[in-house]
RNA sequence: GCCAGAGUGAUGAAAUUGGUAGACAUGAGGGAUUCAAAAUCCCUUGCUCGCAAGAGCGUGCCGGUUCGAGUCCGGCCUCUGGUACCA
């Protein structure tokens, strides 16, 4: 063993090994307990950052200690290669983003490599590639014929001045990115995914995720957002009815006017004869759409002068057109209670609408309507045959009267809307549809596809899909009629791909979308990524998985992950680490500087993996520090030749202490990696065990008998984190076999036992004493050994013992005035 | 706005089920070694008072429950993620 860590030389050793023997490389093996465990595979942005080394290092850990418990472990990695970044970058260096991604796709994988994860690289796969993305779309026509895939108007962000969509990310202030112009809101007609249709399931079997954060879980029901509630209609006169959602039918005697978006036909013919109301429909425009633009901007409306029937009073109420209602969510109208909804008070209150109190608190509750909105449930008032109801028995009565006249019926709401996939964008999957004029859309027949994406399209300074104007590309024949037709030239949302990468992996190389393997590996055992993707990615991948279960590609389950882990944040200066925001660390100058394990160990000591990580350079430094020691204390134990067997019967008070602390160590570790993913803490628990080897001095036979055994469980409890450090080590403390292919260390309870324990001593609720008793003491024995402590006496002297608490095993509280 | 988190020394953090607040590490200060430096090793390090023993205070803010609260409850403040076309 050579004198000193050269963690560059032990790091390519180690590699050579595991790549000369394929140690990686994984195939099913019925009888054996699989393990799959899969992180987030990440875009390729150019190189990676700390948050990918982070991501990926837990996952590694996680794979290679499951290897150690003997399972059959799988961990593959690929690329989420489509996406909006690429085209940026192809604009801007006047490349293309084929290019741009595969030169780094390349670069990346060898930092992956260098870090030394023990991927199966046999299953890598790339979403770009025809082989991978002509899966999706044979699925997406499979769903047509099934129905869940439709064509409707949407809204999205458009730039009048380069004449194209624009991502809510590329809108700034209201303007284009790039053009600077005020972007406006326009409606186009696009491709949707009846994920609604599975709202229902897709909420009950949040329950069934139990190795999911609660967190995750609650975001999940609360975007799916199950409602109960009463549709219901008021009559126009002249005009179609308006169809409004509510789920507080208890409140309706209170309605004093409705609202309908801008988009709304009541609105667009309204404005043709009224100015005003024309230029208030025009300036709606200017929104972004995003949901978060829209809660928060100064809530304005307009009256159309058009007056709708309340369906039970029969009263006339005015129909106002209001920026914050959603065109395309629900009906397009709502119902407003100014008494009873905070927002439509302050509404009512900005356009002097009347506000009408139809609900009293039950309680002592405070309501004053001159200061707010009272909105908790009550009893009923000012709602003529529904006084004196509860809210409760309201909402039943009033939904059965509606119902009895034909105007409503009670409803479950879905706060999920359907997916929207199609993207007017050149770097993604083509949608598998050809627009007939006489037959309208058509699926591509299976034998037809995948349809290709282009690589060879034109792509300069112009802004736009550049397949928008190929018409080798879109010039089509109608599959149905055999007429001149055209194809699609929108993409699909790059969550299309991300949404099944994880059932590929299984199968990257089957000739259907996925094959038997996929029973054998899914569901992921262990998923690990950023707590970013808590709701969208993930809701989509588990609205796949069923989707795929529907159409018999997947028997065994019905859920994608059983168990998740979100990855906090690495932060940098308080913020995201992106690239988009242009603060990223480099990890490759920390690797060629300290080796891959120093960078591998200090991102899971920094912080426990769920936490946000604020990135300091500082500290690195620590953890290289650890491993230098470490090696020392290996080099120097070595140098005093083989050690003899321990001899259990026979050791020291001191060899007993420290075989106690190794013991209770190896139990710590192994409760913090398997069981709490706290890797952080199985280290310093390490470290603290080095920290008493280190000062162990002892050449005794057993002494150095211990030492080896001490030294043998640091490296495996070590290898998942520092795998190139833990190889070496490990052979040259005299072992034959590959340090990846031992089994975790086993526990000694006999080593844990102890004679006596520490415990603590409160008077009044504060620390006064510690005292020393037997491990097997009585409650009553404590408690007269507490009440002698010297400085406990201090503290009850003149006093009247009330009270004495005895925690066994912690601390003895004694309650004294 | 809404949904979900987070807030503890100079810094990253620990405290797992309501039971020693600050493990482990970084930084800083002091010392050893060295011609010197680097590296390494040892000691000190929450704040205040005290020669010491020890005492008081201390986990974003205000209040509550409890023998006991960083942890539970109520109300705030600040920051972070998501908010359906960034991935």
């Amino acid at each position: 063993m050579q004198e000193n860590y050269d963690a560059q030389k032990i790091e390519q050793q180690a590699q050579e090994f595991w790549d000369k023997n394929q140690v990686f490389k994984v195939s099913e093996e019925p009888g054996k307990d699989k393990f799959y465990c899969l992180s987030m595979f990440p875009y390729p942005s150019g190189r990676l950052h700390m948050g990918h080394v982070r991501n990926y290092s837990i996952g590694d850990v996680i794979s290679r200690y499951q290897r150690m418990q003997g399972k059959n472990v799988l961990q593959p990695m690929g690329w989420d290669a489509f996406g909006l970044p690429a085209e940026n970058a192809a604009h801007k260096n006047n490349s293309h983003p084929a290019k741009w991604t595969y030169a780094n796709i390349d670069y990346m994988r060898g930092q992956l490599k260098r870090l030394g994860f023990a991927y199966d690289w046999d299953r890598e796969l790339a979403t770009c590639t025809p082989d991978y993305y002509r899966w999706e779309q044979w699925l997406f026509t499979r769903l047509y014929e099934k129905g869940l895939v439709y064509k409707k108007n949407a809204v999205v962000n458009w730039d009048p001045v380069d004449q194209t969509v624009l991502a809510n990310e590329q809108v700034v202030d209201g303007r284009g990115w790039r053009s600077g112009a005020l972007v406006e809101r326009k409606e186009i007609p696009q491709w949707f995914m009846k994920i609604t249709n599975y709202a229902d399931e897709l909420l009950q079997d949040v329950d069934k995720l139990e190795g999911w954060p609660e967190q995750v879980r609650t975001m999940q029901r609360n975007w799916i957002g199950r409602s109960e509630g009463v549709e219901l209609q008021f009559e126009v006169p002249g005009e179609e009815s308006l169809t409004v959602y509510t789920t507080r039918p208890d409140t309706l005697m209170g309605v004093t006017y409705v609202a309908v978006a801008a988009e709304h036909p009541l609105a667009m013919k309204a404005s043709e004869t009224n100015a005003q109301l024309k230029a208030f429909v025009s300036e709606c425009k200017n929104t972004k759409v995003a949901e978060a633009e829209l809660a928060t901007m100064e809530k304005k409306g307009i009256d159309t002068g058009i007056e709708a029937k309340h369906p039970i009073s029969g009263e006339m109420v005015p129909i106002y057109v209001a920026n914050f209602v959603l065109a395309d969510y629900g009906s397009g109208a709502v119902m407003s209670v100014p008494a009873h909804d905070q927002r439509d008070y302050e509404f009512a209150q900005k356009y002097a609408l009347p506000i009408k109190q139809v609900i009293a608190p039950a309680n002592d509750e405070a309501c004053d309507l001159n200061k707010e909105a009272f909105v908790e449930k009550g009893i009923l008032i000012n709602s003529a045959q529904f006084d004196g109801k509860t809210s409760a028995e309201a909402f039943d009565a009033i939904a059965e009267y509606l119902g009895k006249q034909g105007k409503g019926e009670k409803q479950v709401n879905f706060r999920l809307r359907d997916w929207g996939v199609s993207r007017q964008r050149y770097w993604g999957t083509p949608i598998p549809m050809i627009n007939c004029d006489s037959c309208g859309s058509v699926a591509v027949p299976e034998d037809q596809l995948p349809v290709i994406l282009p690589e060879d399209a034109a792509f300069g300074d112009d802004v736009g899909s550049p397949i928008k104007k190929m018409p080798e590309f879109y010039e089509a024949t109608c599959p149905k009629c055999g007429g001149k037709a055209e194809r699609e030239t929108d993409t699909f949302d790059t969550f299309f791909e991300s949404s099944w990468y994880y059932a590929r992996f299984t199968c990257p190389d089957a000739d259907s979308m996925l094959d038997e393997r996929a029973n054998y590996w899914l569901p992921v055992d262990q998923y690990v990524g950023g707590i970013e993707h808590a709701v969208l990615h993930l809701l989509y991948a588990r609205f796949f998985h069923k989707l795929m279960r529907d159409v018999g590609l997947i028997n065994a389950s019905d859920e994608p992950f059983s168990h998740l882990l979100t990855q906090g944040m690495v932060l940098k200066d308080g913020t995201k680490m992106s690239k988009s925001k242009g603060n990223t660390v480099d990890p490759q100058g920390l690797i060629d500087k300290y080796g891959a394990d120093t960078v591998r160990l200090f991102t899971m000591f920094a912080a426990p993996p769920e936490q946000s990580l604020e990135w300091s350079d500082s500290g690195v430094d620590g953890a290289s520090r650890f491993l230098k020691r470490l090696y020392r204390i290996v080099h120097s134990h070595l140098s005093q030749g083989t050690a003899p067997s321990l001899n259990k019967a026979s050791l020291s008070d001191d060899q007993k202490a420290l075989r106690l602390k190794l013991h209770q160590t190896i139990q710590k570790v192994s409760d913090d990696i398997g069981r709490r993913y706290t890797f952080n803490t199985a280290i310093a628990a390490i470290m603290e065990l080095t920290n008493e080897v280190s000062k162990f001095d002892d050449s005794s036979d057993n002494g150095r008998a211990l030492m080896q055994e001490i030294l043998e469980a640091m490296v495996l409890m070590l290898s998942p984190i520092v795998p190139h450090f833990s190889h070496v080590i490990w052979q040259a403390l005299g072992h034959e076999s590959a340090v990846i292919d031992e089994s975790w260390p086993e526990l000694d309870e006999s080593a844990l036992v102890q004679d006596s324990i520490e415990l603590m001593v409160q008077v009044n609720g504060k620390l006064r004493s510690k005292i020393k008793v037997p491990a097997d003491a009585g409650k009553d024995d404590i408690e007269v050994m507490a009440l002698q402590d010297g400085n406990v006496l201090n503290h009850t002297e003149g006093k009247t013992v009330r009270k004495v608490i005895v925690v066994p095993g912690r601390l003895v509280n004694i309650v004294a005035n």
